[in-house]
DNA sequence: GAGCCCATGTAAGATGTTACATGATTTA
DNA sequence: TAAATCATGTAACATCTTACATGGGCTC
């Protein structure tokens, strides 16, 4: 019952709460949602799957696709009483590593220009980021619920981050200096 | 002169383009500034602080306070160089680990009340950050230039958290769905 | 003289990514 | 039939954090 609880550990419980699912299909899911904000890879998913398995957590179960090999996994009610657990635990960590933050943060070594132009690469990054989330946006509004209120909260997000960029550009283009 | 860059490295080379330092001024520096956004710990510090003299990057100097010891660094020609490499490459690399919003993600399992909960958990999480933001930002402001953009960059960030967190929480109070 | 800050350093461990291996099925 | 996708899995690597060891100086 006393399980470790690593960094995939919530998000598979999660996805499987969402409704069942094999690694694969965890793994895909996560890369067109949570890995805005949480990413997993496969060498972090399979291990995973089996350990939560054998603790009871989870249940899997063989559903081949034609001779294709096929593993689907549902949450038992043990798990869910650990996602419930998870999700009421008071710990809510958050990193952030920003190398256009930190190329700016330096940018007094750049001519002013030059510094300048990082704004606009910053904002195109964000962009590139609606961008993304545009394409599953259908997909988010369909599911709605949290994952539908989550997925506005990074609209809202990385859009505050392009507002910025053009909003500071302007103003430090402006003055001569800042 | 090829040096592999790793992720303390431009952190590095662009503390000792603010000045010279020792590691652990460039820790407690870190801390206090890009920790916010990119942080660096001792066991990457030391040992890269090493492999930099020796590149010629940058030179370290003796300067014992008393009798404590005391390595103080600069950063070399090359040195800037590289830094100036760096902030001019195109690679922006942007990582978030949000357990907030991975919670918010999954909230449909919690009973409402709770799940509206993880609205003022998050703000508080994020008004905590403004707090050490505002302790730091006396010294953002006296330093100016690029250091004090970001800073306010990081004020805008997660003000606009809190805005969303409050806003949310009483659009879905009010609707009894979404 | 106890406890805290300055200062350097590393060992051990946790964590995570990448790339590949394998093999079946579907699509162009 | 070649390439892409489905599907599972792992080994090797890169990365980063934590905790400790060491020792001097400062403050109460």
């Amino acid at each position: 019952m006393m399980i470790e609880l690593n960094g995939v550990t919530p998000v598979i419980l999660g996805m499987l709460f969402l409704g069942p699912r094999s690694g694969y299909d965890i793994k895909r899911f996560v890369d067109n949602s949570t890995r805005f904000f949480w990413a997993a890879s496969y060498g972090q998913i399979y291990p995973e799957l089996r350990r939560l398995e054998q603790a009871g957590l989870i249940e899997g179960e063989s559903a081949p696709t034609g001779g294709r090999q096929r593993r689907v996994y549902r949450l038992t009610a043990a798990g869910k009483d650990l996602l419930l657990d998870w999700l009421r635990s008071p710990a809510l960590s958050y990193e952030l590593r920003d190398e256009g933050l930190l190329k700016l943060f330096f940018a007094d070594a750049l001519p002013r220009e030059e510094a300048l132009g990082l704004f606009r690469t910053i904002r195109d990054r964000h962009r590139a980021v609606l961008d993304r989330l545009a394409e599953v946006g259908p997909y988010a509004k369909e599911r709605g619920g949290f994952p539908y209120v989550v997925w506005q909260g990074g609209q809202a997000l990385h859009s505050q981050y392009v507002a910025w960029c053009e909003e500071m550009e302007n103003r430090l283009s402006a003055d001569g200096k800042e």
